[in-house]
DNA sequence: TTATATTTGCGTAATAAATACACAAATTAA
DNA sequence: TTAATTTGTGTATTTATTACGCAAATATAA
């Protein structure tokens, strides 16, 4: 009987603007749950890597092309799904502010962000595959500095400030902040200003990944 | 094309005694790697849930039942079983001494327990999930309090500590040790003692689980 | 029975890391 | 020109980590 089981992947992708972190979510054309929110994902091809099949859903159904993937659980229990048993390998990425406007260019199912404060009701056991994955990127943040994949290229130090403090939900003590992140050492200072309307113009920082791996080798751990 | 993709869980399962750490693996008895080792493991059945087949092919295969079990990865690159397409969920567990030596009662295949630093040629892509999971074992024990899992109900503290150095292969100084541990407040002195041959006898200690998930709702976190 | 070897059990001082905290500089808007 | 806003920086205090040695209790050998 092993072979009625069917493999889905489904991606958790959080993105962030200005204090807020958004979720991508689809709207379902067709049943089950025809027309509620969901994670967006679908069925592996038998010919392709889990990746692949992440990136390909995600790609169709939304637009989105994801930079940083990494798994997160496999969902196999029964009753998951109203179609049968269906095991979903579900995935958590990260995409940078660029990618965020880009959703409305797909031909299916409608793609929307959605504030992870402000959830909408979600199709099959989609609420506890969120749950888990929220929990992830603020335990991961804390010790891999996987924060920057959610900032542009270049940033203001504010924004990373502020990412930390939405993440983690909580104050920050500003210099104490700089102190630790200028002691990993993995922050290049750019010769740019940049100016957000008003108050002190500020300096342009980039991540520097190569130095990160670089010292991640050497056995330094990136730690908040 | 979907419905050819078959699904397996695997187990991967150390133990630990006087300061070795062994996994648990199966002789294959039949085709493809026939007569090699490897994680036991085997087909997901339609009407059980994953946690179910890790524990059912774990009893058939080896006879061990475990107490601790979480979820390690799932595997599912093309190539990876010769037979076909087949996607492993790799389960990762924990046993107290006591289940050691209980593997000859059963049926098909042998099963036996090897020093993680002295394995065989491995089916499959076993190798590298047996990797990653024996990675996993020495990241988690440093900030959640799974080594119990390994040691008996009552054990001398020198035992914790000695699983200790095993697992982070390398010298940890008792008192500090003591002292850490101690100000986590999670074991509980019993008013027994040991003696384990020579030397002084060695007061036994438990973990109190009770307590641990006490203090870990209260935000208090187990670290080394 | 005594001496020796082995293992447990314990405290303090030195160093390193984390935290708390406030004001000046550069800009925009009024 | 003044007020409001945002960036940028240093030091002192508290807390946590590390380094380190000797006495007590037992088993074994002499």
């Amino acid at each position: 009987m092993k072979n009625k089981i069917k493999l889905t992947v489904d991606a958790v992708v959080f993105g962030y603007e200005s204090g807020n972190i958004s979720v991508l979510l689809v709207r379902r054309k067709y049943q089950p749950f025809k027309n509620e929110w969901a994670i967006p994902g679908g069925f592996v091809l038998e010919n392709e890597n889990l990746e692949e099949a992440v990136q390909r859903e995600l790609s169709e159904e939304t637009g989105v092309k994801i930079n940083y993937l990494e798994q997160l659980y496999t969902f196999g229990d029964l009753g998951r799904d109203p179609r049968g048993r269906v095991v979903s390998v579900a995935y958590f990425g990260l995409v940078k502010p660029n990618a965020f406007r880009l959703q409305a260019s797909t031909d299916a199912k409608k793609a929307e962000w959605f504030d992870i404060k402000k959830l909408p009701k979600l199709a099959f056991d989609h609420k506890k595959i969120l749950k888990i994955a929220i929990d992830r990127l603020q335990g991961k943040i804390t010790y891999e500095p996987i924060g920057f994949e959610l900032l542009d290229k270049k940033f203001p130090f504010s924004d990373l400030e502020k990412l930390y403090t939405t993440l983690l939900d909580r104050e920050i003590d500003r210099r104490n902040f700089k102190k630790k992140i200028t002691s990993l050492k993995v922050l290049d200072e750019l010769d740019e200003k940049v100016s957000t309307g008003r108050g002190r113009p500020a300096s342009l920082f980039s991540f520097n990944k190569k130095r990160y791996f670089q010292l991640k080798k050497e056995g330094i751990i990136f730690e908040i």
